[in-house]
DNA sequence: GTCTATATTCTGATAGAC
DNA sequence: GTCTATCAGAATATAGAC
């Protein structure tokens, strides 16, 4: 208890660190990012960085996996949530996943970005960060029997929704360029989307 | 006509610098790219690197600027076409830009993950870059009027548009773990995305 | 734990021979 | 034009005082 309060009122060296780096390594990437770069970010010394953790690469690779599990905990706790209906689930994901980019845009490109250079290390550990992964395969295939689906349709239909989902995020420059451009009415757009997603994935579902 | 040959058949020092440079700048971004790995890549000296491009700056600015072109040729090449409908427009659109992404996916993630870094700089250039950048906008502005679209429906249909034609690129690797994998049933699957995708965006245009 | 000073390696760029 | 050798500065990491 004293410690969470410690915590929030006055962090530690460490988390000091630890935060800055997070804060860098996501919006730049590894090799852009200097450790006096963090160093200052965190006002603290150029030496503590490597008293705390060694190395800038076993820094980078805390806030990589951390990165990774934030981006991927949506995915398993949406999957993991019992006795939907397919479309249910569908407008679930659309909400909950339109929220978290809204919260973590920067976490998503730096997924888009940075991950592919560690894709082949990563790929092994996965399924440690990630123990419902396998859940989620088995619940992907239980509704392409349920709902009889092809490969095909799956393929598409989670290519739609993720993309329907992203793209506001990718042309975030773009769109507030053609409107007025504000911050609250972009988050009015996402909120429209998140209710329109679904019916959308609806009415695509008899085309063919 | 002997120098379009020579440079196929054999190229210059100077063109295989830049090769390699668009290769290396373009998978991993500035940063992460050392001018030792251009100059082994390019199978030449690292002086040379120096003695044709002046800096490593120089060098990446180029290749910035022509991956940028690129990237942006398409959409205006689109645009000056004359006398189309609306949904001929979409149609050629998810077309031809499934067909540049699937040629090109290095360099869309470039700009995604490494234009923002120098927006500031870049658009005082893209009007100069694109000289069909301001004609866009009166096309869409054209448009709105004659199928009166309000900003809301252009901000959704523009997302819904370059979402659906963009989500396989970004999901390559997943959607590849859950069929076949195999590169020629992902290129399948974009064929008939780009027949689909107009016919998803018409189904879309009545849920509100 | 934290700092200053320094060692070590890396990296971009140049000088000068050929 | 091309190469080898080298410089100057940057960047990571450590030694050692406090």
């Amino acid at each position: 208890m004293s410690k969470k309060v410690k915590t929030l009122v006055d962090p530690t060296t460490e988390e000091k660190i630890k935060e800055a780096a997070r804060k860098l390594f996501t919006q730049k990437g590894f090799a852009a990012v200097k450790t006096r770069d963090i160093a200052s970010e965190a006002g603290i010394n150029l030496a503590l960085l490597n008293y705390y953790f060694r190395s800038k690469e076993k820094l980078f690779e805390i806030i990589m996996v951390e990165n990774l599990q934030q981006f991927l905990q949506g995915l398993s706790l949406i999957s993991n949530e019992e006795n939907k209906s397919f479309d249910d689930l569908i407008e679930k994901f659309a909400g909950s996943y339109t929220t978290w980019l809204t919260k973590n845009p920067d976490i998503f490109f730096f997924i888009l970005s940075e991950i592919k250079n560690d894709l082949a290390r990563l790929d092994m550990k996965l399924d440690s960060l990630i123990p419902e992964r396998s859940g989620m395969r088995k619940k992907i295939q239980e509704m392409m029997k349920t709902e009889k689906m092809t490969d095909q349709d799956i393929f598409h239909l989670m290519s739609n929704m993720i993309g329907l989902i992203i793209a506001p995020f990718i042309l975030k420059h773009l769109l507030q360029g053609i409107s007025d451009g504000s911050e609250k009415q972009f988050n009015e757009r996402l909120e429209e989307r998140k209710k329109l997603i679904p019916l959308w994935l609806k009415a695509m579902k008899g085309v063919k």
